[in-house]
DNA sequence: GCTCTATATTGATGACGATCAATGTATGCT
DNA sequence: AGCATACATTGATCGTCATCAATATAGAGC
């Protein structure tokens, strides 16, 4: 009797460990992924970036539209739904005054969403 | 002598003070706005946000494509495609043993982007 | 009232990117 | 050699979004 031939290992699949899928990983859900991304999605814009460093470099931390567009170099509607998408995410504040719209950081507002990033 | 009437205020443009644009505001300049969006597009997105959460929460801090696709619920085109996007971005290293391709957290990565958005 | 200025909104366009199915490449086992 | 597995890449499709031009709203002074 030879044992030469192909051994009868019925219980192992495949050959080596064939990368188990059991390890059950505590993923992050992926609803919040969803909604941590679209947050992250706001920041990730090179023109929002610029607002969010003009504003905070501005005198008294706020500016209106017309500060703005110019150093853009876009169209106003352009900066406007810029801002628009910056105050719906509660990172910047619209304060009327008079024909004037004045923009301003909502202090913490950018750190409480890094933060949730590095708690990944 | 009455001043009741019209003052010839000659040198006010318009009215109120007419948003100054000459305040010289200190930009984060065009292209530095454009590399830092573009670093943050790559975690901007909620599979790839999964990943990440995904491999550092996985024994030994690495994991295999294998480990990640059924978790995720997509092809294993896509996440070979978002791992690809994170090795590129640094975020990720990318190990070879054998048939399995093993990714691990570059340490300290996400941080230091983060922290490049802080300082804005 | 009218007019001008500051800002918001709408509609259309163009580009980028996430995803999949299919295929390609490489490694290991028999 | 052949075959199966793990992963990468390609091509195509579809949705999202940044941008503009044009228009609308609204406040301030005449």
């Amino acid at each position: 009797m030879s044992f030469t031939s192909p051994l009868p290992l019925a219980d192992i699949t495949g050959r080596a460990e064939a990368c188990a899928p059991g390890t059950e990983v505590r993923a992050l859900p992926r609803e919040e992924a969803q909604t941590l991304a679209a947050r992250l999605r706001v920041i990730a814009d090179p023109t929002r970036l610029r607002l969010i460093s003009m504003v905070s470099a501005h005198p008294g931390r706020e500016a209106c539209v017309c500060d703005l567009t110019e150093p853009l170099g876009l169209t106003q509607g352009t900066v406007s739904h810029h801002l628009r998408v910056l105050v719906d995410a509660g990172i910047f504040t619209r304060e009327q005054r008079g024909t004037w719209a004045y923009f301003a950081l909502v202090p913490g507002a950018v750190d409480a969403l890094l933060g949730e990033v590095a708690a990944l």
